[in-house]
DNA sequence: ATACTTACTGACCTGTCAGTCAGTAAGTTG
DNA sequence: CAACTTACTGACTGACAGGTCAGTAAGTAT
């Protein structure tokens, strides 16, 4: 009977699986309710071990939010700005296929956890703003002056503030987080926010 | 030399003071990170005496946000409503600063401390919802209702859903809370919105 | 004054949890 | 197989903070 093995020594994948771990610790808890032992208990590790690879709670929580950001950001954005349709017919499509998405996605975690643990993590909020946000504002307004360069939007679309479109899903977004079993059609409000804006912009 | 009292008793304003102080610690530490001994501290009294009036922190909390909920929205929302105003000139008017006012006031740190922990105190959050939101909601949908009626707006504008008209507020109260000094032409944002809106809502 | 009630104090108790580290065993090298 | 390195474990510690309560003194009644 070759006593099976207590543990395998897997250095390359225990941060990811110590991080993931603490990402659905953190969503269900937030940071101040959630404990090292739950954490590494989830990652079928022990407590020890995640102290080899995060020196305290709050550099795991960072990378956290850092981990999930990037692994997330970088694909949603890239396939919204590659493609070949009209202004109009991308807006209607692949931007408000992502703005319906985000509300249920791990982003709506990480800005829950940014909203109640930003204060005290101020470089966290600057690196979310700049991979983030920053990007995100960019891209729309570069696909608006696109829109405008092409003759479909009128010159007057570029004063539109990029965060307009944002807006409801924003509120969306919060109106999970908070109310999550209160009914609310977000796809119709964003619908009609993009009909609203579309109207607006279109030459 | 009389020496002078260490305290005095009073019991009508403790309640009130305690709790002050607890919205004041809540909004600058969160709830997980805020002591009890602080709020005493700060509401200059010991930290036994905070218990003789709230059982736990969490009855603290509690009455904190219900405290502050029902001292501000009552008023607001009654001095938006009686007007004599034109529907678009009452949007353009109190509505519009209305919503400025909010993302500064202390609703946006309860809507912080209810993102939070609104998972873990399902009774506030539903407290929350029917004496805020649902109100406020409500009171959008008779102003629609009453600007249909006197010929003001199309009948198809009762289909606009009341959640429109507050997410620009919604973005700006998170930007706000989240990226306190980075710029956001927030009452320009609203402005937008509300110029879109009445262009769908105008007969 | 004196006796009495109770708002209020603050030292103490206790459970919890971030962080440590001596020890163990998985895997590797010769 | 033995000697060695190090990923990993889990019992332990120290600090912190929620909650308690015996004692104190402010105010009141007689």
């Amino acid at each position: 009977m070759a006593a099976e093995p207590k543990y395998q020594r897997r250095k390359e994948d225990r941060p990811r699986e110590i991080a993931d771990a603490a990402f659905e610790t953190f969503a269900e808890k937030g940071y101040a309710a959630a404990r090292i032992d739950d954490v590494a208990k989830r990652a079928g590790v022990s407590k020890g071990l995640t102290y080899l690879y995060y020196k305290t709670k709050e550099d795991l929580f960072k990378a956290v939010v850092r981990n999930v950001v990037v692994r997330r950001v970088d694909a949603l954005l890239d396939d919204v700005e590659s493609t070949e349709l009209s202004s109009e017919e991308f807006i209607r499509g692949p931007l408000l296929t992502f703005m319906r998405r985000v509300p249920r996605s791990p982003i709506a975690i990480v800005i829950r956890l940014l909203i109640s643990e930003g204060p005290r993590h101020p470089d966290l909020v600057d690196y979310y703003y700049e991979n983030v946000v920053a990007r995100g504002l960019d891209a729309i307004e570069r696909f608006v002056e696109r829109g405008v360069r092409r003759g479909e939007f009128k010159p007057e679309a570029r004063d539109i503030q990029p965060q307009l479109f944002l807006a409801p899903m924003m509120l969306s977004m919060i109106w999970r987080l908070v109310f999550t079993e209160r009914p609310l059609d977000t796809d119709r409000l964003m619908q009609t926010q993009v009909d609203m804006l579309l109207a607006q912009l279109k030459a």
